[in-house]
Parts: structure tokens; C-alpha cells; sequence
DNA sequence: AAGCTACCAGACAGACCTGTCTAGGACAAC
DNA sequence: GTTGTCCTAGACAGGTCTGTCTGGTAGCTT
């Protein structure tokens, strides 16, 4: 009601930003699906419908576009990761073998082609901001398991986090070949033998 | 010492093929660095040393370059894998952990940056003759692995190798984040967890 | 009405990419 | 000497890439 809040551009521009979130959705689908080289600026402007001076006024470099799509894909896929984890249960332990079930469900998927930072990584020269980002995912997740590590009481959180994270990227990576949700079962089955493993409890 | 053995192309001209070698050599070294589509033909030429023609004489277009390359990582990298099984003995078992030696070894190389073929099959779409050969290098890593299971015993050969190569490419796939050798000795380590519970005895 | 903001449409530059083509040199076989 | 093979040097075409720039439209604010 105030005038100050009536001038947020918000409030104002009810579409003011809405062309960068469109661009950011067709770069999400484009990137992925292609891979970051393979999908041209001028693909990604034609298919967001937008106008190319727009493009560049939100993203004035094609490594700036990538970085915010690597940053969405890095909140759409902990949010899999967390809520696959969470749907497992209270438990700790049972949460570290729950969470493999969003590689199971990302792989069922259609157009699963893998883990997109990898993929990214795979791409990008190393020190570059895009592999910079990769391995701050990377870390995060890592981090994150092995939190869940400590709070199950593994007596190695680290060692347990580590193997946990080699599966789960073995199975993300494998998901750049095939599709094969045998990959992503065996992931599950895996982990849970380790997690067996590591806390002493016979499976 | 005959006519016809001294007519042979090898003995007629020692400089015969030679930059086909030259050429792949290069590739070798570009494509792994620098990645599939970084790396360009022109560029590829110039450090070989060689004309354009000749190039285009043993590679009709790049993705056969590619497809080369391919062919000689895999002989590369299936004889490391082999070789470190082999020197840890004649014991299947040890020999299926002894492998990841291999993965140990590869990321202390410097300008290590993961599985070439990972990172292929990131930058190629499905379906692709690039994409195909990656699937089959996999799949014939993933048998030999199974063969080496049989032979220690396993009870369930399959889930063993599955796991086993889960975790092989898992440590390969982290490699192209940051060649951390600790992600290779986590994962030799949780290879022999997994070795020592699907042969039921205790580590 | 004037100004501002967000946007659209598309031409354009300059670099880089793959692949073709012409012209010719070095060397062994006959 | 002639022929055939393997090679070098590099111009060239036609396409694609990123990024810049000009000009014009719609709607809200003042």
C-alpha cells in the first residue's frame, strides 16, 4: 500500500524477469541434453523465444548462462537427493542407503544422460569457473553424506562418505552410457552393504 | 631376404604410416586434455607436424580421429587394468582389488583428468558410433571384472561386478573433478570390503 | 504528453570450425 | 628417365560460433 512497496519492480513489471527465467529453462533443458559446447547461444535464444540484446542484458557471457544453469541443477538435484533420503525414514543409516533412490528415479527419467556436473566437468579446462563449480557440488554432497555418516555413528564417517560418494558417482556416470536402472539398483545394493559394513551390523 | 618380402609397403618405405602415428599421437594427447569438441582439427594438424591432405587421407572426418583415439585408449587402459591385477598375484580375489592399483597410478599421472571415455560419452549423443564404443569399452571392462569374480568364487558373480565397477567408475569419474589420489585409495579400499563380504570372509 | 523500463527483431562483425582442392617435392621401383 | 607413392604447404569455401549494435514496440510512471 505504501508507495515504496507499490515501486518495487515486482509490483511494477509483473513480467520484469520473466525472460530470464525462460532462457535459464530452455538453457536447462538444452545443456543437459546436449552438452554445454553442443548448444549454441543462438539455439538456446531461438527456443526461449526471446530477443537476443535480452539474452545478453541477463547473461553477458555464455559461461555466465552456464554457471546459473549449473547452479539450478545443483538445487534441483539436492533437493532429489534430501528428499529421497528424508522419504526413507528418521534413521540415519537407513537415509544413506535411501537417498540412492533419486539416482534410481533420475534414471528412469526420460533423457537421463548422467550426472550434468560431470558431464560439465568433462568439458570445461580445470580451474575455469565451471569446474570450479563442479567441485564445490561435489563437495557439498559429500559433506552432506558424510554428516549422515556421523549421525549413524559409522566409527570412519570420512572412509564411509567416500565409498558412499565413489557408488553414487559410479552410477551417476554410468548414466551417461545407458539408462539401465540395473546400474542404479545395484548402487542401492551396494550402498547398503557398505553402510552394513561399516557399522558393524550383519545385513 | 625373397623379392616379395622386400616389397613389402613396411620395407620399401620405413616412412610409410608414420604420420598417421604422428597424428594419432596428438590426438591422443589433445583430445584428453582439452576434451572432444576443444580440441580442433587444425590444431591437431599443426602439432603434428603433418599436411592437411595427409590427414584427411587417414581420417576422412574427425569423428574417425575420435574413433582412433578411442580404439588406443582402450588398448591403453585395458592393459593397465590387466597388468595391475596381474602383480597382485595368482588369487582372483586379490586380484580384484589389486586392479584398482590401476586407478591409483593413472590420477599420480600428471594431467590426469578422469575416464576418456567418460568424458566422451559426455560430449557425444546417444546413439552416435563415439557413444557406442564407450558403451562397449564398458562392457567388456565390466565382463572381464565378472570373469575374474567367477574364478574367486563369488556367489553371485553379476552384483560383484556391478558393484565392483560402480566403484571403478565412480573413482574415474571423480578424476576429471580433481585428480585427489585419497578418492583412489578409498576406493581400492572399499573394493576389498566388498570382495571380502560377497566371499563371506572376514576382512 | 514525456520518460523510463523491459522487451522484440534481426543485421553484422570477427573468429573459428571442418573439409576440399591445387601444386609440388622426395624417394624408391622399374 | 619414368612412374607411383607418400608426403608438404597452404589457399579456399561454406558453415557455425559468440557477442555487438541499431531500431522499434508496449506499458507503466510522472
Amino acid at each position: 500500500m505504501t508507495p515504496t512497496a507499490a515501486r518495487t519492480p515486482q509490483a511494477v513489471r509483473p513480467s520484469a524477469g520473466h525472460a530470464r527465467d525462460k532462457i535459464l529453462a530452455t538453457a536447462f533443458r538444452l545443456f543437459y541434453a546436449q552438452g554445454l559446447r553442443a548448444a549454441g547461444i543462438d539455439t538456446i535464444i531461438a527456443e526461449s523465444g526471446v530477443a537476443k540484446a535480452t539474452f545478453y542484458k541477463y547473461f553477458p557471457a555464455k559461461d555466465d548462462l552456464i554457471l546459473a544453469y549449473l547452479e539450478k541443477v545443483d538445487g534441483v538435484w539436492t533437493g532429489q537427493l534430501h528428499a529421497a533420503a528424508e522419504a526413507a525414514g528418521p534413521d540415519p543409516a537407513a537415509q544413506l542407503v535411501g537417498l540412492f533412490d533419486a539416482l534410481a528415479s533420475a534414471c528412469r527419467r526420460d533423457g537421463y544422460r548422467g550426472c550434468a556436473f560431470i558431464n560439465a566437468a568433462a568439458e570445461s579446462a580445470s580451474g575455469t569457473r565451471i569446474h570450479e563449480r563442479t567441485v564445490t557440488h561435489k563437495e557439498h554432497v559429500r559433506a552432506w553424506i558424510r554428516d549422515l555418516a556421523v549421525q549413524a555413528g559409522a566409527p570412519d564417517p570420512d572412509q564411509l562418505a567416500r565409498s558412499l560418494t565413489l557408488v553414487l558417482d559410479g552410477g551417476l556416470a554410468s548414466g551417461v552410457l545407458d539408462a539401465d536402472p540395473a546400474a542404479a539398483i545395484a548402487a542401492r545394493h551396494t550402498a547398503a552393504q557398505l553402510v552394513s559394513a561399516s557399522l558393524g551390523r550383519n545385513p
